[in-house]
DNA sequence: TCTTTATTGTGTCAATATGACGCAATTATA
DNA sequence: TATAATTGCGTCATATTGACACAATAAAGA
């Protein structure tokens, strides 16, 4: 949480990275442990002088995952005043955790603008830490342990867009192979909505929408019917990105 | 666009609003007039550097319009590296419009957050203009004149996140009157969808959602039968806020 | 080879929701 | 008192949804 190179670096703004993994049927977030200070982060940076936000947003989910051409969503700018919660920081220099340089460095106000993804953890052989964190880890959604600033209040936030984004957009582009299946597409709506579905008539609304095709090829493997192939209709899939999946009126 | 009190200014941020106001059946637009440029701009300003974004945009609704507790939606950051067009600046100060010095502070990079409010056209009596402006004016959306920046696209993409808010959130709290009709209620959605809905069965689905509270009173002075007057139930309005009014899964 | 098990593709059917529209009621005005 | 305008309430055919039945089939075990 350090700027590296502050004099090329947007002034008081950071992003942070709510990136999703679908780990069989739990929905895990990705996580750094910091070094000095016993509490985790998201993965996230600063903005170069020189580059788009949504640009440096997407530069440090490849640098994290690996992963590029992935769906970054930006979904709120975190402003409040005491954000980063100035009195731990000046907690951690009192008890010398980090120094008084640091903790001046992590006092300064940023706003964050942040953005999240959903990734195919299978995907993601092992995130790399950046400068200010030792490791990484892949966290259920629902054992999040102590994190810096107003990180828990973001991821918090990310997933309540994210399962309001189901509602109106496709997902699965980029996160699931280019052939999938109609059951693995249902387990990633069933695992970020935490709620099972039908599936029959899960596939029936899911053809509604028109964004699929179906292969000619079967998944063999397991040891019943073999389930159809799909990939999405690239053009489809993109329009209903932008006009919506539904509409009410 | 320029910077009262830099000193005291969270550096790179500024905020804009697309201000909405419901004119008859037209969609209209707050726009300023620049002093020295000739051209437009949203109402907007900067960030202090002890006070929360959300805040200060609330702050900024209020100086331009005298409208307070208004549902202020944020909903993009704008951060791409040359969206206060450079080239242009130049020419303004190579064409004496503007003084170098000016020149120089737009030319300086901004991200801006941007947020969308509609309001009650009749309730805004005079729009004030700010240090930079000239004044004011409710521009249709369709007839936009030259704006500066990127402020043309910004009130675009607001005008779209409008629309598709409309599919999952209820609109019209401190927008219309505390008591109101329902074909009140329904120009409101035929205003901003530039569509028309038959009344009957808007009327059905509104009433659905659960969201109104039929009062006693009815709106006489038409020649014809009076409507019935309704207000919202604010508990569940809130809690539809939050939870969206349908839900696809 | 022949079951068995698990899970898929297809389809049914009642209940519910939607879109299009009819009609009587009622308010101010002519 | 009649007229024009517009509202509240209701109908009906059609479309969509939720719950579930059943045959098909891929792999594994007998």
């Amino acid at each position: 949480m350090k700027a590296l190179h502050l004099e090329k670096i947007h002034p008081g703004l950071s992003i942070d990275c709510v990136v999703f993994g679908l780990h069989g049927d739990t929905l895990k977030v990705l996580i750094l442990k910091l070094k000095k200070i016993d509490k985790w982060a998201l993965p996230g940076g600063f903005v170069a002088a020189t580059e788009a936000v949504d640009t440096e947003a997407a530069r440090m989910l490849k640098d994290r995952t690996g992963l590029d051409h992935l769906f970054l969503q930006q979904f709120h700018l975190f402003g409040a005043v005491d954000r980063n919660k100035v009195s731990d920081i000046r907690n951690f220099v009192d008890q010398q955790i980090i120094s008084a340089a640091e903790g001046e460095v992590l006092a300064q106000r940023f706003v964050t603008i942040s953005y999240y993804a959903v990734v195919d953890y299978a995907k993601v052989q092992a995130p790399t830490p950046d400068y200010s964190s030792e490791f990484c880890e892949w966290c259920p959604l629902k054992e999040l342990p102590s994190l810096i600033h107003d990180h828990r209040e973001i991821i918090a936030k990310a997933y309540q867009v994210l399962k309001r984004d189901l509602n109106y957009q496709p997902i699965g582009y980029n996160l699931l192979p280019d052939k999938f299946t109609m059951p693995e597409l249902q387990a990633v709506y069933e695992t970020i909505l935490e709620k099972k579905i039908d599936r029959r008539n899960f596939r029936r609304k899911m053809l509604s929408f028109d964004i699929l095709i179906a292969t000619d090829e079967v998944r063999t493997g397991g040891s019943h019917k073999a389930p159809i192939l799909y990939k999405f209709d690239e053009q489809k899939y993109q329009a209903a990105m932008v006009g919506g999946l539904v509409s009410l009126w």
